[in-house]
DNA sequence: AAAAAGTAAGTGGTCGGACCACCGGATCAT
DNA sequence: ATGATCCGGTGGTCCGACCACTTACTTTTT
């Protein structure tokens, strides 16, 4: 298989399940539907969708398992209230809530981030093992400027890992996933890819040099010059 | 609908697609199947537990969703690395890996919580509306020794709502969810209770004075206590 | 010989239609 | 009133068929 290096993106092949999920799921988060209500019957919605009822079946497993829905046997399908019980999965929902991108929750995105990323970065410089060491080096010594934000996604992660708590790493894959647009705009600033480049080498000394509080405070002090200039180029 | 107070738990109508779930999943977290594995098709699964293959189809979809496997049509089934793109959901799983409480994990929780939690109450000491304080105080108003476990948790809850930031919300959903063993063993001790208690009272007086610095500080001590004492608890 | 086109087999995606399991309310018998 | 029974609505599972996509192999063309 050969790489398409700028080739066309594939077309969107939307699965039918996947585009009743998205449906349903923007219905229940803009409230359209309220908790507690009943969703009409798998035939109903088949009927309503123009697809097969297993089709249906499938779009609201999966809803149940983002715990937007609840399904009862004998019963029907209930609305839940996704701040009962919803997973960190909505954030990317919650931030484009009425298509456009929800500049409150993106700013609850931001200072979770400072208050997460710094710690991390602690734990890693405390814990690191020399093979992860290794991987950080790797990782910045193979980059450029076309692929530093690939690169930056990877050294949190490995950072994460390096921290020796796997939540940290949960928690960065569920905020990661979906901040891809995010960070393409953020690199299209060559002044950004600089000031990034050397973040990295600052961030690999401390934690090579096994500084926590270093680490700590050169990670704070790049996430709020980052946080600070996406506000602007969102605004934008 | 009358409540049961001390009633017999409903018993476990597991569901087929469930059972399947349970145990593709416990196999890949335990590593017994490997990263970039492909699994058996559909049609050789359905085979192999007996059921239709319909059956296999929802299980598959729901650990597609939790990004522990990688469906590509044409292809067939792989198996995902979960450290690289799993979610929080996983935090149950992991915490009872093999059978038993994983120690480690189950600190690295009480870490994350230790770092969040407070911070939290931070944030709802300033942003908290008089609503909010209104329904922490009828809840810590209506409590007694049986119904302390679920008044913390929903204590927790409106805290993380006051804070003004979604996200702490869905995140403290994550944990909240798989936590109803824990904390039951820990409210079986009174002497946590009556300590409970003066916490509820004593962080309502901060929030409600809106005294970010107290709030957080209270937080800190108690779940530093907590934490302390549930090791040993759980040692035994 | 190399490249292009075509073909077949394997796999996930959708379909429709059937039956089973479960719940709630209405009805009936006591 | 109380309990038993029935019944309609709903989710859970099953079957077997066909469609859509991918891959590897074969054939044809150049």
């Amino acid at each position: 298989m050969k790489k398409p290096v700028a080739m066309f993106k594939p077309l969107n092949k939307t699965k039918l399940h996947q585009e009743i999920v998205e449906q349903l799921k923007n219905r229940i988060i803009n409230r359209e539907v309220a908790p507690g209500d009943k969703l009409p019957a798998e035939r109903a919605l088949a009927e309503m969708f123009q697809v097969n009822r297993s089709t249906v079946r499938q779009a609201l497993g999966k809803l149940e398992s983002m715990a937007l829905v609840e399904i009862r046997h004998g019963e029907g399908v209930f609305v839940k209230d996704y701040l009962e019980s919803g997973s960190l999965e909505l954030v990317q929902e919650l931030l484009f809530k009425k298509g456009a991108l929800d500049m409150a929750v993106f700013k609850n995105l931001m200072d979770l981030r400072q208050l997460l990323v710094p710690e991390m970065a602690w734990c890693a410089a405390k814990n690191r093992t020399d093979a992860e060491m290794e991987k950080i080096e790797r990782i910045i010594a193979s980059t450029n400027e076309q692929t530093m934000a690939a690169a930056d996604m990877q050294l949190h992660h490995v950072i994460a890992r390096a921290s020796g708590n796997v939540l940290y790493v949960l928690m960065l894959n569920a905020f990661t996933t979906q901040m891809n647009a995010y960070y393409q705009l953020y690199f299209s600033d060559p002044d950004n890819i600089a000031e990034t480049r050397r973040f990295h080498t600052d961030i690999a000394e401390a934690i090579r040099h096994r500084q926590p509080d270093r680490a700590k405070q050169i990670m704070q002090t790049v996430l709020a010059s980052a946080a600070g200039k996406s506000v602007k180029m969102l605004a934008a």
